[in-house]
DNA sequence: TAAAAATACTCCATAGGTATTTTAT
DNA sequence: ATAAAATACCTATGGAGTATTTTTA
């Protein structure tokens, strides 16, 4: 069942109208009324009464009323933390570097990364340049700099 | 989004396994991965770790799991109430009727219908029949009982 | 007669399946 | 070498649209 109809119910249900509630959706006055149907064939009842121009909610739709308004709040808080954590630039950052690059290089831009990102927490090992190569290939590292192109064949540019 | 999905990502999390998950929803390991991925791709992160056999959940992942499994209880509280109406003999009915047939006809009804079914609340409201005719329409009762044929026009065989 | 819901149809997106390949232990 | 997940491809269902008919106030 997809969700979105739980959301047409509780648009019609607002309205008390199908037309009504397929313009707020965007969708056309048909789908909504498949919806409907579709949401009462799968509860074996009608959740309104059509009564020409007026429709009513039944006692099953106004159930469904109740609940459907509660799942839709539990999706926003679902969907909330979720986008938070997508979005913000957070984590952790491991880095590996050969010792040149990590006497000459990094100091000039590790300062200015952690005053841009301050929320990411960096980690820094200095080896040679196979060291790096393998760390980076176990995982241990996300990120490895050395100069020169590394002999591994697991690395390709 | 079908709610199907996340009782797919359920399943994989509380197994750990696309398969195990597949087997327990009678679907192909495929159609596991397809769900998850859009998911994935839906909040635009992972959910799963794969590290070869093995899984673990991200930290979005667990995010969604506890979200999810309060999602999943409340379906259940939403469809429990709904089907019970629909097989319960149960509910409300008022009744509507002129002075005359209140008095000498639905004395006979009234008890062998209670008798039967018994879980039905009945409220009876006694007027003039076209004071009945009014409350139908309104719905403020269910069903009305007048001798003599109702004179609104609203209101036909 | 006017306004709203239901129906009929068409089209396309996607959920699902089977077969196969890739990946990691 | 094995077991699990990913990919490729195909099919069929159903969700959405437009056009039209039915209904009732």
């Amino acid at each position: 069942m997809p969700d979105f109809r739980l959301r047409v119910f509780l648009t019609v249900a607002r309205h008390l109208s199908f037309t009504k509630a397929a313009q707020e959706l965007f969708i056309s006055q048909p789908a909504v009324t498949k919806h409907v149907r579709e949401l009462e064939r799968a509860y074996g009842q009608r959740l309104f009464e059509r009564r020409g121009s007026r429709i009513r909610l039944t006692e099953a739709g106004q159930a469904l009323l109740t609940h459907a308004t509660a799942v839709e709040q539990l999706d926003e808080q679902l969907h909330q933390p979720l986008l938070t954590l997508r979005d913000t630039e957070s984590g952790r950052l491991r880095l590996g570097a050969s010792t040149t690059l990590m006497q000459y290089v990094l100091p000039r831009l590790l300062p200015r990364f952690q005053a841009r990102y301050s929320n990411v927490m960096l980690s820094l090992r200095n080896r040679n340049a196979e060291q790096i190569a393998e760390a980076l290939l176990d995982g241990q590292i996300d990120l490895g700099f050395v100069d020169g192109r590394s002999k591994s064949r697991d690395l390709h540019l």
